[in-house]
RNA sequence: GUGGCUGUAGCUCAGUUGGCAGAGCACCAGGUUGUGGCCCUGGGGGCCGUGGGUUCAAGCCCCAUCAGCCACCCCA
């Protein structure tokens, strides 16, 4: 038969791997508890005017990046291509509003978006998803970025660089724009790169991003918006950085930070590291005051961020499983019921370890006990059978005893 | 969507001008009637990514396709 193999940019978690997400997972979970934060599970597929609605329109994850079709009654659905749409859905849904004024939730899981895969970016990933809704407060932006801080050197992950910037509202984005405009109006004649030209019309504040040298140089005397920030978005932002100076928390200032989602106003926010190859962002986040009421909920403010858990697994260690206590040889099948009661109790009692299914060789047991790093290897053959007894071999010294079953647990028990 | 590199054993990879499919590691067994790691001996394992083409003959050459890696783009 002809094998069937997982889809482009897919992957299969196996064992340590496994283990390293799910050592993500918890730290998550306790670190943002401590803030107040509770975990929801939302779905992963949703219509797919939510996500259209929210990240906007134009942008490319909604252009070309989404895993989109038609359901058997040929509705829209998309699977979601990142946490907060859903996060935001479910808060106006079951209308969290009412019942507490400030709602911090988190999530967790995979998100699916249709790109080419490289280093540390895959079609299936995976993201830890924080959102509060319901607060205007500059104070909830550092207080965000302290708990950002603190999970990420709780996970043991250092040398990252914070980048902070606001990116203005409503009011004052506008004038931004088009002194931009203006400014790039002067190189039509094709002194921009190809893809600024583009950017140029789609998103004019990502040309002041490019990479390529020529585009640099151009934009060095283009206008930023920190200049054309209103009197509230400069006293927020200035309320925000602020509060991470006098906490001595370590940021720069990016006034050409952009994001890639619609939705974002005032604080935004980056987290990158040099180590993981051209996909440096490991955490991104910032303010989207103007979504709930956009998404059909009353108008309240809200912040978020998400942090990509294959990027961040990149940057930890190995996980290493844990040894199990024994691993129980059989030696003649006669035993081989015997010695799964006898791993049953041990199991009863808390340890953990495995128990032969075959009477095979001595010599074949042994080398599987090593190979499990178990602790003791406890042998169960004819004479042990026999009269109630076992042979608990330590591992890690080599030495070993004949001992009665019964006082096992006292001589194995961790 | 664009570009570069790569697909041979479970893994890492050799494979000559086109001429019998290889190594190391891993796995299994034996060396020890009931004792792991080190060592020695032996063994099982391959649609050479897939489909076409050229040829007496293709792992090798040509075309297509799928997948992986890296980069662009974009983002977590």
């Amino acid at each position: 038969m002809e094998k069937i193999q997982k889809i482009k940019g897919f992957a299969d978690l196996l064992a340590d791997q496994a283990t390293v997400f799910e050592r993500l997972e918890s730290a998550a979970r306790r670190v943002f508890g401590q803030y107040g934060y509770k975990e929801a599970r939302v779905p992963v597929l949703e219509r797919t005017e939510l996500f259209s609605r929210s990240i906007g329109e134009e942008t490319d994850v909604v252009q070309k990046e989404m895993y989109t079709f038609p359901d058997r009654k040929g509705r829209s659905l998309t699977m979601r291509p990142e946490a907060t749409a859903g996060m935001v859905r479910a808060y106006v849904e079951n209308a969290l509003h009412a019942q507490e004024e400030l709602t911090k939730l988190f999530t967790y899981g995979p998100m699916f978006r249709y790109e080419r895969p490289q280093k540390g970016r895959m079609r299936q990933f995976h993201q830890l998803d924080v959102e509060a809704f319901g607060s205007p407060s500059a104070h909830l932006d550092a207080e965000m970025l302290f708990m950002l801080g603190h999970f990420l050197t709780e996970i043991g992950i250092g040398e990252l660089n914070f980048e902070l910037n606001s990116l203005g509202c409503p009011d004052c984005r506008p004038a931004y724009q088009q002194a931009l405009n203006d400014y790039f109006k002067g190189f039509d004649g094709g002194q921009l790169c190809e893809d600024c030209l583009r950017r140029k019309l789609t998103n004019p504040l990502r040309v002041l991003d490019c990479k390529v040298p020529s585009c640099k140089e151009l934009t060095k005397g283009a206008p930023l918006i920190s200049d054309y920030l209103c009197d509230d978005c400069r006293t927020h932002f200035a309320t925000v950085t602020g509060v991470l100076d006098a906490a001595g928390f370590d940021y720069t200032l990016n006034p050409r930070l952009v994001r890639g989602l619609d939705y974002y106003v005032r604080t935004t926010f980056e987290v990158t590291s040099g180590k993981i190859g051209a996909q440096s962002a490991v955490a991104g986040g910032g303010r989207y005051d103007g979504l709930v009421k956009n998404l059909g909920g009353p108008d309240l403010p809200g912040v978020g961020f998400a942090c990509g858990m294959e990027r961040l697994a990149l940057l930890m260690g190995d996980a290493g499983a844990a040894a199990p206590d024994f691993h129980l040889a059989v030696l003649g099948a006669q035993g081989l019921d015997a010695g799964l009661l006898l791993a049953q109790k041990l199991r009863a009692a808390g340890l953990s370890g495995e128990c032969a299914l075959a009477a095979k060789s001595a010599k074949a047991q042994m080398r599987q006990a090593g190979k499990s790093g178990a602790r003791y290897c406890l042998i169960l053959g004819e004479s042990e059978l026999a009269d109630g007894t076992v042979v608990v071999k330590n591992m890690l010294a080599g030495t070993q005893e004949t001992v009665s079953q019964d006082t096992l647990l006292d001589i194995i028990a961790p």
